[in-house]
DNA sequence: GCGGGTTTATGAACCGGTTCAGCGACTTCC
DNA sequence: GGAAGTCGCTGAACCGGTTCATAAACCCGC
């Protein structure tokens, strides 16, 4: 029952226990004979490294951490964040670290968090999602000096690397595709004001929509999806199309336009910036940007890790574009009816 | 930069290591004079203490394990989960410990990576979920010795602990509900029957609703839920209700009812096992069982931290029940047509 | 056969905590 | 006043790895 250790090994191929650790650890300084021997051993016994011990002396935690600062309620919603973990997690377990995750009620929170992670040497660093306007993430990460890679960036401090995804571009790539089936008066149901990713969406949205663009800011909650499409649906002239932040809200506001009267896409077009099963199971089934949740998050998992490794002048520097997601198109975006509005 | 050691308070209080490690424990061995001093100067230094060297001495990771074998598919659309782990989450951080997440391929890589997390020392205990027949993973906790509990039990074999809900009971309820509306002819889509809470629902639906009563087994995914509906609702005699072992297939039946022209609850009443936004945002909405997923992993984690800390013989033996899921009775359950069928 | 270099292996220090035996100083009690 | 006990604190070992200085063994050429 008892664990074995190094010097179980050493013991049982007769050698030292500095001999043991060079050659579990691939170094020079024991010959071919002895190595085989060793590992023969240490294979007999079943060891595996105590992580304590190696982190004492090596200085490294051998994981990383994830804090996620959004209501629970939210995130079990969205099937984006399993995804996401689910790839990191894939990532990091090849690589032999493991992933601690911490759900917590604000950035602040996700902060002090981080804070804590560090000065008991839990983690060797962290990944961040969802950045915000003004957030203290980044900073504090500089200050205490942790490797971090954010997950959606680039952060506009600089302070911290980003794997991010060019919001803005795929953004304009919905809005042609409405204005390409005839839509004029389009609007965005966005998450908060205070999410930088939402800002760039909306800015990007603005831009590209041209005059006649509505929109209201949400919690991404499907509720408020929900209220904000019964607001967009009160304006005269009445939008066309709706491009909703994520799939929940999405499906909320399928739901309200239908609760109005209007059916969907004859009286109205919905886009949803997330897909998932979600997209699928509705009636009708959502056109929706898609993007590998998995692939995204093994990237930004990987990228931690090399800089981890190698420190911030690693193998790569600054900020990696991950791929642009992709437009599915399905049943609820049509041309408008010509008498619409 | 450097972090702060124990040695550092120990000069700036003019102290022992031994006397500061006692002071910051709250063990006898100081004087308030001294360990208020020492707490002043690990405070002023901001001081935490390095959890690698606290596991190495202490044998204690201050971590427990959560390893999942679900496909990413279905994890990331339950809802169910990010709320089971929010509740861990929240019980661990309370008492210190973090969260190891693992998402894993099937329940042998599980007990794999339970094998390897102990042999590791990176946790002091797991928490299982998903208990299959014949699952191997309880017999390779006894053996390697290592506390876990099983959210979801109780474990027919006795080896682990569980935090358990009765279905049986729950479906009585569901079963009781349906009847009460005047439904004779009942269906079940079930998950896996492979997996154990699903196998005793189903006998327990078997058990209750009698003779008339249908089954369909599923992988939990909304595309088998579609599937198995439409499967059902060919029989003659038609079922009048379906009872969906979780939200998803329920919402996937919605559909599937609609597509094969009937109204619900008109033809046909739905009722979903989990309870979620996703209940909510259909239309009709649907009656669902409803459990605080929250609390949930909040006891179950409660249960393996007391476990972890006081051994088998602590303060809790054998099995904890949680609480019954209440019926939230919405839309889409409603009595049956006179001439249905 | 001997100096110089390389290979192979070892002992001991070290990472940062915890723990325990031991030792003065102080109190208590007879 | 001296034996016994308690209190407050220290020194050192220990947890299980890594690492480095050092030494023994071996190889080479001259």
């Amino acid at each position: 029952m008892r664990r074995p250790t190094i010097a179980d090994i050493a013991r049982r191929a007769g050698v030292s226990q500095a001999a043991v650790s060079f050659a579990l650890n691939g170094r020079p300084g024991v010959s071919e004979a002895t190595r085989e021997r060793i590992l023969a051993a240490a294979d007999a016994l079943g060891w595996q490294p105590n992580t304590a011990a190696r982190s004492l002396s090596a200085a490294a935690a051998g994981a990383v951490g994830l804090a996620v600062a959004r209501p629970a309620r939210t995130l079990g919603v969205e099937p984006f964040f399993m995804q996401l973990i689910s790839g990191i997690q894939a990532e990091l377990s090849e690589r032999g670290h493991a992933l601690l995750l911490d759900l917590v009620e604000d950035v602040h929170a996700e902060a002090a968090v981080h804070r804590r992670w560090w000065a008991e040497r839990r983690v060797d660093g962290v990944l961040l999602v969802d950045l915000r306007t003004g957030d203290p993430r980044p900073e504090v990460l500089r200050e205490i000096g942790m490797p971090a890679v954010l997950a959606g960036g680039p952060d506009p401090t600089g302070a911290v690397p980003g794997v991010w995804v060019d919001d803005a571009r795929a953004m304009t790539a919905v809005v042609e595709h409405l204005h390409g089936l005839g839509h004029e008066r389009l609007a965005h149901v966005s998450g908060p004001p205070g999410m930088a990713h939402s800002a760039h969406r909306a800015e990007a949205f603005a831009a590209a929509a041209g005059t006649g663009a509505a929109r209201a800011a949400t919690d991404f909650s499907d509720a408020e999806g929900a209220v904000a499409t019964r607001g967009l649906l009160r304006r005269r002239p009445r939008p066309t199309a709706i491009v909703y932040d994520n799939d929940v809200m999405a499906v909320a506001g399928l739901s309200a336009a239908r609760q109005a009267g209007l059916s969907v896409p004859g009286d109205l077009s919905v886009v949803a910036w997330e897909d998932s099963a979600l997209c699928r199971l509705t009636h009708p089934t959502l056109t929706a940007l898609s993007r590998d949740a998995f692939r995204f998050g093994a990237a930004a998992a990987a990228r931690l890790l090399d800089l981890v490794r190698h420190g911030p002048g690693g193998a790569a520097v600054g900020d990696t574009e991950f791929e642009l997601p992709e437009l599915v198109v399905r049943e609820s975006t049509a041309p408008p009816r010509p008498n619409g509005g």
